[in-house]
DNA sequence: ATATGCACCTGTGTGC
DNA sequence: TGCACACAGGTGCATA
């Protein structure tokens, strides 16, 4: 396979959108090596430290893989460079360092003359970096929703020592890594659990169907490379189709495709939960 | 432990 | 056309 030239990422930070990100990073920096790094200056969700440049010139990216919603460039010699969205993140590869685009934050240049730019309009986002292979950041993740130790009997086990609702127990991504609020929406509608009930009254049995639906929108999220609202993307950071599939997210007032009555729209924790009145219960 | 509110930012879309 | 306002896929803090 011929590696992917000119790109850029659609912003859209859940787990299948950075996992469709990674994917297309690893073909395209895996093996090239640091010669320099820039920065804007201006702080992201924290002030981006010194030691983000220092770690990563003269190093050489050996692997791109992704914990929760984290980028994790593995280095060689042995160190790592971290890259959160936000909620507004983009990255983009090309031929040439110059010149920079609009609230380009960061640059990393490799020796090929190549780059990859991060922009971030909000500057929720975050770089980091770091020596040896212990990642401070990723120590208070949960589990990742696809891996093989997250399932209905840990779910129900999680929910049952939980006070909180549902739907904010699966945006915690100190329980579950990765999901955000489209999918937390989406994989309790599919699971048919109305998103304010309290964990504790999940039954073992609603766990397990919501364990297998998490992981069925997901896989079928990165199967579509994502959600893709209004974003550009270039040749093969093509944007994402999942937009099609949603069932709830961003429906307010149009027909749920199960009942056919109105999708509503709720505040929870000062963010919106669409959900399916009759559906979800 | 959790719930709430707010803070961090810019961009976009809506209605007047 | 301009203006005000609501809202946005995330996280982290302070306060009760």
């Amino acid at each position: 396979m011929t590696r992917p030239g000119l790109w850029m990422s659609a912003a859209m930070p859940e787990m299948p959108e950075v996992e469709t990100i990674v994917r297309h990073l690893l073909r395209a920096i895996r093996g090239r090596t640091v010669s320099d790094v820039r920065l804007s200056g201006l702080p992201l969700r924290r002030p981006v430290d010194d030691a983000f440049a220092a770690v990563l010139r003269g190093r050489k990216i050996a692997a791109v893989r992704r914990r929760g919603k984290y980028i994790v460039l593995r280095l060689e010699p042995p160190g790592f460079a971290l890259i959160h969205l936000g909620m507004s993140g983009r990255v983009l590869y090309r031929e040439s360092a110059y010149p920079p685009g609009p609230h380009a934050h960061g640059a990393i240049t490799f020796t090929d003359g190549s780059c990859l730019e991060y922009r971030d309009p909000r500057r929720f986002g975050l770089l980091a970096a770091g020596e040896g292979r212990s990642i401070p950041e990723l120590r208070l993740l949960g589990r990742e929703p696809l891996g093989r130790s997250f399932g209905g009997d840990w779910l129900w086990r999680s929910m049952s020592r939980s006070r909180r609702d549902v739907k904010s127990f699966l945006l915690d991504q100190g329980e579950i890594a990765g999901l955000g609020n489209i999918y937390a929406c989406e994989a309790l509608f599919h699971a048919k659990i109305h998103p304010a009930r309290p964990c504790r009254t999940v039954t073992r049995q609603e766990a397990s169907r919501l364990a297998r639906s998490i992981r069925k929108v997901l896989r079928a999220a990165i199967r579509n490379r994502g959600t893709t609202f209004s974003d550009f993307a270039a040749s093969d950071g093509r944007p994402g189709g999942n937009q099609r599939f949603l069932r709830v997210f961003q429906r307010e007032g149009r027909r749920c495709r199960r009942c056919r009555c109105l999708i509503r729209r709720m505040r929870q924790s000062n963010r919106s939960t669409y959900y399916c009145p009759v559906c979800q219960s």
